[in-house]
DNA sequence: CGTTAGTTTGACCTGTATCAAAGCAGGTGG
DNA sequence: CCACCTGCTTTGATACAGGTCAAACTAACG
C-alpha cells in the first residue's frame, strides 16, 4: 500500500541555515533563549562531522575520549545486537538530539546511522556550561539540563512501552513521540513529518516482528490515523492517535 | 512449591556496621579505594532516613530539591503506573544503589519501597566529588562515575530484555543480574541471595503476567537452576543459568 | 531488464495472557 | 488453640496476540 515509500523521506539535509539550527530550536523549546545566548551556543559547537547512511558512529577507541555529540541532521539509532542476530533499537536519535558518552559504548551496543547524518562535537558547549555559571547563562544551562532529562525520560518510557503496551499502543505512541520531537526542532509541521525508517527498523525498535509491524501499520491506516504520502507520514487526527496510545 | 516463602527473605536490616557498608563495598568493587577514601565517603553521607515497606520515597515536592540518595538497605522500585492499572517496574533498587534525580520524578513515575528501606542523602558526596578534584580523590570520582554508568547500562539492558528476550531468558537474566549486584556489596554468597520479591513484583518488572512468571519459575526449578530455601533463592549452577539467558 | 531492498499476503504455530478456582502459610482475634 | 482472613502461590482451561515461514509483489537503481 505504501510500498517502500517510507525510506525515501529523508531530506536533502544540506541547508543554508547553520548546522545546528534544529538543535537551537529544540533548546529554545526547553527554555526561552535570547539571540545572544543562541549565538554563544553556536560558537561553542565543534566542526560538523558527516556520516553516510548505515555507518557506525564511533567516537574514539578509548572510553576516555568519548565526547558528547549532537545530531545536527539525519537519523541514528543506539542498537543492541544479540549473538543470534536479534536486534533491539534502544533509542532513536534525530536532529537536535544529544548523544552522550553515558549512552553509547556499553559493550554490545553500537550507534549506527539510519540515514546520512551530520554530528557536531558538543564538548565545548558542555565545558562552557560548566565554567560559566553567570546569571545570564542560567537559561542555557537550564535548557541543557532539561534536554538531558528528556533523553532519560524517553529511555524510561521505552521500558514501559515494551513491558506493558500492546503492539498497537506502542506503535501509536512512537508516532506521537517522534512527531512531538520533530516539532520541537521545526522539522515537522502540524500533521506531517519525515519518517525515514523501514518497517524492519520500526520492528527492532518496538520489539516486534516485521510482519506484525506491517499489519499494525495497516490497521492504523485503515482507521485513518496515519497516512503515508510522498515519503512522509501524515497524522491526520493527532488526538485520536494519542487516544490509541492507551487502552 | 515454595509457597509464599519469597516474601520472608528480607533481612532484619539493622546492623552494627555503618549504614553505608553495602554502598562502600559496591564502590570499592568499581575502583579500588583506600581506607581513608572510604572514611571520607562515610563523612560526606547525610543522616539515614527510614521507610517502611510499601511506602513512597518522595524527596521534596519541588523538582529543585531532589537530591541524589543512596539505598543503604532494603529494596525499592522505580515504577510506572498506567491509568488502567497496568504497572511496570522500570528499575529495581537494592542496597548500595544510587537513586538520582534524573531517574525519578518523571510524571507518572514513582519510587516505592518493596521492603523496609533506609536511605542516606548523597548530595554531600556529590558536592565533595565536584569540588575536590585532588589527585588522591581521583579513584573516588572514578568509582562514582562507574556506578552511574552501571545504572545507565542496566536501564538499557532492561530495554533489550523486554524487547527481545523470551520470558524464560528474561527471568534467568534478572536472577543473574541481581546476584551479581548483591555480590558487589557483600549481600550474596556464591550461590545464594535474598530475593524479597513477590511473583507479582517480578511480573511487573519482567513485563509478564503473574501466572506466567510462576510457570517460568517452576521450569527453572525443575531444571535445577534455581531453588528457594529459607526465604532465599539459591542458584546452584550459575554458568548454566547464565546459559539460559541466551537462546 | 535483472537485481535488490523493502513491503505485503496467507497459513500456521506458539508464547503468553486471561479467567477462575483452589491450595498454603502467617497473622489476628475470639 | 482454633477459625478465619488475607496475601501469595499454584493449577487448569481457554483465548489471543504476536511470531514464524514462505512466497508474491513493488519500486528503485544500476
Amino acid at each position: 500500500m505504501f510500498h517502500k515509500a517510507m525510506t525515501v523521506s529523508s531530506l536533502p539535509e544540506s541547508r543554508a541555515a547553520g548546522r545546528s539550527a534544529p538543535f537551537e530550536a529544540a533548546m529554545t523549546s526547553y527554555a526561552p533563549l535570547s539571540l545572544e545566548q543562541l549565538a554563544l551556543v553556536r560558537e561553542c559547537l565543534g566542526a560538523p562531522h558527516a556520516y553516510p547512511a548505515d555507518a557506525e558512529i564511533s567516537r574514539g577507541e578509548n572510553v576516555g575520549d568519548h565526547r558528547p555529540v549532537l545530531i545536527a541532521s539525519g537519523w541514528a539509532a543506539v542498537t543492541a545486537t544479540l549473538e543470534d542476530g536479534r536486534r533491539q533499537i534502544i533509542s532513536l536519535l534525530i536532529a537536535g538530539d544529544i548523544l552522550e558518552p553515558l549512552l553509547d559504548r556499553q559493550p554490545g551496543l553500537s550507534v549506527t546511522t539510519l540515514t546520512a547524518v551530520t554530528t557536531v562535537d558538543a564538548s565545548g558547549l558542555v565545558g562552557m556550561l560548566r565554567d560559566r555559571l553567570a546569571s545570564d547563562m542560567r537559561p542555557l544551562a537550564e535548557a541543557w539540563a532539561r534536554m538531558r532529562q528528556a533523553v532519560q525520560a524517553r529511555l524510561l518510557r521505552q521500558i514501559v512501552r515494551l513491558g506493558r503496551l500492546s503492539a498497537y499502543e506502542r506503535t501509536a505512541e512512537l508516532m506521537v513521540d517522534l512527531h512531538a520531537r520533530q516539532r520541537r526542532c521545526g522539522l515537522a509541521d502540524e500533521h506531517g513529518m519525515p519518517l525515514p525508517l523501514t518497517q524492519e527498523m520500526l520492528a527492532d525498535h518496538l520489539g516486534l516482528s516485521v510482519v506484525h509491524v506491517n499489519r499494525i501499520l495497516q490497521q492504523l491506516r485503515r482507521e485513518g490515523l496515519i497516512v503515508f504520502r510522498a515519503g512522509r507520514i501524515v497524522l491526520p487526527d493527532l488526538p485520536k492517535l494519542a487516544q490509541a496510545t492507551r487502552r
